[in-house]
DNA sequence: GTCGTTGCAAAGATTTTGCATTACC
DNA sequence: GGTAATGCAAAATCTTTGCAACGAC
Protein backbone atom coordinates (compact mmCIF):
# COMPACT_ATOMS: atom_id res chain seq x y z
CA UNK A 1 0.00 0.00 0.00
CA UNK A 2 1.86 3.56 -1.12
CA UNK A 3 1.63 6.59 0.79
CA UNK A 4 1.20 10.16 -0.44
CA UNK A 5 3.93 12.31 0.88
CA UNK A 6 5.22 15.27 0.61
CA UNK A 7 8.08 14.56 -1.59
CA UNK A 8 6.11 12.37 -4.13
CA UNK A 9 4.02 14.99 -4.38
CA UNK A 10 6.85 17.70 -5.10
CA UNK A 11 8.46 15.20 -7.32
CA UNK A 12 5.57 14.83 -9.63
CA UNK A 13 4.79 18.58 -9.40
CA UNK A 14 8.11 19.09 -10.70
CA UNK A 15 7.84 16.76 -13.73
CA UNK A 16 4.61 17.92 -14.55
CA UNK A 17 5.35 21.36 -14.37
CA UNK A 18 8.52 21.17 -16.72
CA UNK A 19 8.23 21.76 -20.08
CA UNK A 20 11.06 18.81 -21.17
CA UNK A 21 12.54 15.85 -19.87
CA UNK A 22 14.39 16.15 -16.38
CA UNK A 23 17.18 14.37 -15.21
CA UNK A 24 17.21 13.23 -11.78
CA UNK A 25 19.56 15.59 -10.62
CA UNK A 26 16.84 18.46 -12.21
CA UNK A 27 14.57 16.51 -10.40
CA UNK A 28 15.73 17.03 -7.04
CA UNK A 29 16.42 20.85 -7.38
CA UNK A 30 12.98 21.51 -8.73
CA UNK A 31 11.57 19.14 -5.75
CA UNK A 32 13.60 21.02 -3.24
CA UNK A 33 11.49 24.34 -3.38
CA UNK A 34 8.87 22.52 -1.85
CA UNK A 35 10.50 20.50 -0.10
CA UNK A 36 14.22 21.59 1.31
CA UNK A 37 15.39 18.24 2.97
CA UNK A 38 14.96 16.13 -0.03
CA UNK A 39 17.48 13.36 -0.43
CA UNK A 40 18.88 12.53 -4.11
CA UNK A 41 17.54 8.52 -2.96
CA UNK A 42 14.24 9.43 -2.21
CA UNK A 43 14.61 10.97 -6.07
CA UNK A 44 15.54 7.82 -7.09
CA UNK A 45 13.01 5.37 -5.59
CA UNK A 46 10.47 7.68 -6.58
CA UNK A 47 11.27 7.82 -10.40
CA UNK A 48 11.56 4.09 -10.44
CA UNK A 49 8.53 3.15 -9.08
CA UNK A 50 6.56 5.74 -10.99
CA UNK A 51 8.36 4.59 -14.06
CA UNK A 52 7.40 0.99 -12.95
CA UNK A 53 4.14 1.73 -12.90
CA UNK A 54 3.68 3.68 -15.68
CA UNK A 55 3.24 7.46 -14.43
CA UNK A 56 6.74 8.10 -15.90
CA UNK A 57 8.40 7.56 -19.04
CA UNK A 58 12.48 7.49 -19.93
CA UNK A 59 13.57 10.02 -22.54
CA UNK A 60 17.08 8.12 -23.04
CA UNK A 61 19.65 10.39 -25.49
CA UNK A 62 23.23 9.53 -26.41
CA UNK A 63 25.76 10.29 -24.00
CA UNK A 64 23.17 12.00 -21.46
CA UNK A 65 21.88 11.27 -18.21
CA UNK A 66 17.93 9.43 -18.45
CA UNK A 67 15.72 12.31 -18.14
CA UNK A 68 11.58 11.32 -17.50
CA UNK A 69 8.34 12.84 -18.46
CA UNK A 70 5.19 12.88 -17.36
CA UNK A 71 3.43 9.71 -19.48
CA UNK A 72 0.36 11.38 -19.72
CA UNK A 73 1.39 13.51 -22.90
CA UNK A 74 0.10 12.16 -25.38
CA UNK A 75 2.80 10.61 -28.44
CA UNK A 76 5.85 12.72 -29.39
CA UNK A 77 8.76 12.32 -30.03
CA UNK A 78 12.16 14.31 -29.14
CA UNK A 79 14.91 17.01 -30.84
CA UNK A 80 17.64 17.60 -29.11
CA UNK A 81 19.91 20.90 -30.36
CA UNK A 82 23.47 20.43 -31.73
CA UNK A 83 24.48 23.54 -29.85
CA UNK A 84 22.27 24.59 -27.05
CA UNK A 85 21.91 20.77 -25.68
CA UNK A 86 17.86 21.55 -24.56
CA UNK A 87 15.87 19.03 -25.63
CA UNK A 88 12.17 19.63 -27.13
CA UNK A 89 9.20 17.89 -27.74
CA UNK A 90 7.70 17.05 -31.31
CA UNK A 91 4.73 16.67 -32.36
CA UNK A 92 4.24 13.97 -35.50
CA UNK A 93 5.15 10.60 -36.70
CA UNK A 94 5.96 9.03 -39.45
CA UNK A 95 3.29 6.17 -39.92
CA UNK A 96 5.26 4.03 -42.18
CA UNK A 97 7.48 2.21 -39.25
CA UNK A 98 5.84 -0.95 -39.61
CA UNK A 99 7.20 -1.50 -43.53
CA UNK A 100 10.76 -1.42 -42.15
CA UNK A 101 10.57 -4.66 -40.15
CA UNK A 102 11.78 -7.96 -41.28
CA UNK A 103 9.07 -10.61 -42.01
CA UNK A 104 7.79 -11.87 -38.87
CA UNK A 105 8.76 -8.74 -36.10
CA UNK A 106 5.90 -7.23 -34.43
CA UNK A 107 5.93 -3.85 -33.58
CA UNK A 108 4.83 -2.75 -30.05
CA UNK A 109 6.16 0.72 -29.56
CA UNK A 110 8.99 3.62 -31.05
CA UNK A 111 11.18 5.83 -29.97
CA UNK A 112 12.58 8.89 -32.56
CA UNK A 113 15.11 11.04 -31.61
CA UNK A 114 15.52 14.16 -33.91
CA UNK A 115 19.33 15.97 -34.02
CA UNK A 116 20.29 19.44 -35.39
CA UNK A 117 20.04 23.14 -34.39
CA UNK A 118 16.88 24.97 -32.72
CA UNK A 119 15.36 27.76 -34.03
CA UNK A 120 17.36 29.84 -31.31
CA UNK A 121 21.16 28.73 -32.79
CA UNK A 122 19.94 28.44 -35.93
CA UNK A 123 21.64 31.14 -37.83
CA UNK B 1 50.26 11.36 -34.16
CA UNK B 2 48.11 8.53 -33.54
CA UNK B 3 49.72 5.05 -33.56
CA UNK B 4 48.77 1.63 -34.51
CA UNK B 5 48.68 -0.75 -30.96
CA UNK B 6 47.40 -4.26 -31.05
CA UNK B 7 45.43 -3.06 -28.17
CA UNK B 8 43.53 -0.68 -30.39
CA UNK B 9 43.59 -3.27 -32.77
CA UNK B 10 41.83 -5.52 -31.41
CA UNK B 11 39.31 -3.79 -30.40
CA UNK B 12 38.24 -2.39 -33.51
CA UNK B 13 38.41 -6.43 -35.11
CA UNK B 14 36.04 -6.97 -32.28
CA UNK B 15 33.47 -4.50 -33.36
CA UNK B 16 33.94 -5.15 -37.00
CA UNK B 17 33.50 -8.84 -36.17
CA UNK B 18 30.59 -8.65 -34.41
CA UNK B 19 27.09 -8.71 -35.30
CA UNK B 20 25.25 -6.40 -32.88
CA UNK B 21 26.45 -3.52 -30.78
CA UNK B 22 28.59 -4.21 -28.48
CA UNK B 23 28.95 -2.50 -24.50
CA UNK B 24 32.51 -1.68 -23.60
CA UNK B 25 32.48 -4.72 -21.08
CA UNK B 26 31.72 -7.18 -24.09
CA UNK B 27 34.40 -5.21 -25.91
CA UNK B 28 36.87 -5.91 -23.81
CA UNK B 29 36.04 -9.57 -23.05
CA UNK B 30 35.95 -9.86 -26.60
CA UNK B 31 39.16 -7.71 -27.38
CA UNK B 32 41.00 -9.49 -24.29
CA UNK B 33 41.33 -12.74 -26.35
CA UNK B 34 43.75 -11.82 -29.15
CA UNK B 35 45.36 -8.93 -26.29
CA UNK B 36 44.95 -11.14 -22.19
CA UNK B 37 46.37 -8.17 -20.75
CA UNK B 38 44.00 -5.37 -22.22
CA UNK B 39 42.67 -2.85 -19.74
CA UNK B 40 39.30 -1.63 -19.27
CA UNK B 41 40.11 2.10 -19.39
CA UNK B 42 41.95 1.44 -22.63
CA UNK B 43 38.80 -0.09 -24.42
CA UNK B 44 36.81 3.25 -22.82
CA UNK B 45 39.55 5.46 -24.24
CA UNK B 46 39.80 4.04 -27.96
CA UNK B 47 35.80 3.94 -27.91
CA UNK B 48 36.11 7.87 -27.31
CA UNK B 49 38.82 8.65 -29.50
CA UNK B 50 36.60 6.15 -32.40
CA UNK B 51 33.76 7.92 -31.54
CA UNK B 52 35.37 11.39 -31.72
CA UNK B 53 37.04 10.61 -35.32
CA UNK B 54 33.47 9.13 -36.08
CA UNK B 55 34.47 5.70 -37.09
CA UNK B 56 32.65 4.45 -34.47
CA UNK B 57 28.97 5.14 -33.72
CA UNK B 58 27.18 5.05 -30.25
CA UNK B 59 23.72 3.42 -29.89
CA UNK B 60 21.76 4.64 -26.45
CA UNK B 61 18.88 2.40 -25.70
CA UNK B 62 16.47 3.03 -22.58
CA UNK B 63 17.81 1.58 -19.44
CA UNK B 64 20.92 0.28 -21.12
CA UNK B 65 25.00 0.89 -21.30
CA UNK B 66 25.82 2.52 -24.57
CA UNK B 67 26.53 0.09 -27.25
CA UNK B 68 28.81 0.76 -29.97
CA UNK B 69 29.15 -0.32 -33.69
CA UNK B 70 31.23 0.64 -36.46
CA UNK B 71 30.29 3.58 -38.58
CA UNK B 72 30.73 1.62 -42.05
CA UNK B 73 27.18 -0.13 -41.91
CA UNK B 74 24.90 2.06 -43.75
CA UNK B 75 22.06 4.14 -42.54
CA UNK B 76 20.11 1.93 -40.59
CA UNK B 77 18.23 1.65 -37.29
CA UNK B 78 17.56 -0.65 -34.12
CA UNK B 79 15.07 -3.20 -32.97
CA UNK B 80 15.03 -4.00 -29.42
CA UNK B 81 12.81 -7.54 -29.14
CA UNK B 82 11.26 -7.31 -25.29
CA UNK B 83 11.67 -10.84 -24.59
CA UNK B 84 14.78 -11.96 -25.87
CA UNK B 85 16.55 -8.36 -25.32
CA UNK B 86 18.48 -8.85 -28.36
CA UNK B 87 18.86 -5.73 -30.59
CA UNK B 88 18.74 -5.92 -34.48
CA UNK B 89 19.65 -3.74 -37.30
CA UNK B 90 16.84 -2.62 -39.27
CA UNK B 91 16.89 -1.44 -42.60
CA UNK B 92 14.94 1.13 -44.39
CA UNK B 93 13.94 4.90 -42.79
CA UNK B 94 11.02 7.35 -42.62
CA UNK B 95 11.46 9.97 -45.35
CA UNK B 96 9.16 12.79 -43.88
CA UNK B 97 10.58 13.40 -40.28
CA UNK B 98 11.87 16.87 -41.87
CA UNK B 99 7.91 17.46 -41.27
CA UNK B 100 7.29 17.14 -37.88
CA UNK B 101 10.21 19.89 -36.95
CA UNK B 102 8.78 23.37 -35.93
CA UNK B 103 9.45 26.66 -38.18
CA UNK B 104 12.99 27.36 -38.09
CA UNK B 105 14.51 23.71 -36.83
CA UNK B 106 17.29 22.28 -38.67
CA UNK B 107 17.77 18.54 -38.90
CA UNK B 108 20.69 16.85 -39.56
CA UNK B 109 20.58 13.60 -37.97
CA UNK B 110 18.35 11.46 -36.50
CA UNK B 111 17.49 7.49 -34.50
CA UNK B 112 14.60 5.46 -34.58
CA UNK B 113 14.62 2.42 -32.05
CA UNK B 114 11.81 0.06 -32.71
CA UNK B 115 10.81 -2.26 -29.51
CA UNK B 116 8.66 -5.11 -29.96
CA UNK B 117 8.23 -9.19 -30.31
CA UNK B 118 11.54 -10.86 -32.73
CA UNK B 119 10.16 -13.42 -35.17
CA UNK B 120 11.62 -15.88 -33.21
CA UNK B 121 9.62 -14.53 -29.53
CA UNK B 122 6.37 -13.99 -31.76
CA UNK B 123 4.20 -16.78 -31.24
C1' DG C 1 0.70 1.84 16.48
C1' DT C 2 2.04 -0.13 12.14
C1' DC C 3 4.74 -0.13 8.45
C1' DG C 4 5.69 2.38 4.06
C1' DT C 5 8.81 6.18 3.26
C1' DT C 6 12.62 9.11 4.11
C1' DG C 7 17.55 10.97 4.80
C1' DC C 8 21.92 9.90 5.40
C1' DA C 9 25.97 7.58 4.51
C1' DA C 10 28.08 3.67 2.75
C1' DA C 11 28.37 0.48 -1.08
C1' DG C 12 28.03 -0.68 -6.10
C1' DA C 13 28.50 0.24 -10.71
C1' DT C 14 30.32 2.73 -14.41
C1' DT C 15 33.53 5.93 -16.52
C1' DT C 16 37.58 9.05 -16.20
C1' DT C 17 42.19 10.48 -14.76
C1' DG C 18 47.19 10.58 -12.84
C1' DC C 19 51.36 8.58 -13.41
C1' DA C 20 55.12 5.53 -14.17
C1' DT C 21 56.18 2.19 -17.80
C1' DT C 22 55.89 0.27 -22.40
C1' DA C 23 56.39 0.07 -27.20
C1' DC C 24 55.29 2.34 -31.78
C1' DC C 25 57.39 5.10 -35.14
C1' DG D 1 64.96 8.10 -28.48
C1' DG D 2 60.88 10.74 -28.22
C1' DT D 3 56.41 10.48 -27.03
C1' DA D 4 51.74 8.47 -27.74
C1' DA D 5 49.48 4.74 -25.60
C1' DT D 6 48.95 1.45 -21.97
C1' DG D 7 47.94 -0.72 -17.28
C1' DC D 8 47.05 -0.05 -12.85
C1' DA D 9 44.91 2.09 -9.15
C1' DA D 10 42.75 6.01 -7.40
C1' DA D 11 39.18 9.42 -8.25
C1' DA D 12 34.98 11.09 -10.01
C1' DT D 13 30.21 10.07 -11.33
C1' DC D 14 25.95 8.08 -11.08
C1' DT D 15 22.68 4.92 -8.87
C1' DT D 16 21.32 1.63 -5.31
C1' DT D 17 20.99 -0.12 -0.63
C1' DG D 18 21.16 -0.65 4.69
C1' DC D 19 19.34 1.19 8.56
C1' DA D 20 17.50 4.08 12.12
C1' DA D 21 14.07 7.72 12.44
C1' DC D 22 9.87 9.72 10.71
C1' DG D 23 5.16 10.32 9.49
C1' DA D 24 0.83 8.83 6.76
C1' DC D 25 -3.10 6.30 7.56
Amino acid sequence: MTRNTSQREAIQQSLETAVRPLSPEEILEAAREQVPGLGIATVYRNIRRMVEEGQLHPVQLPDEPARYEPAGKGHHHHFRCRKCERVFDVEGCPGSLKEMLPEGFQLESHEITLFGLCKHCHP
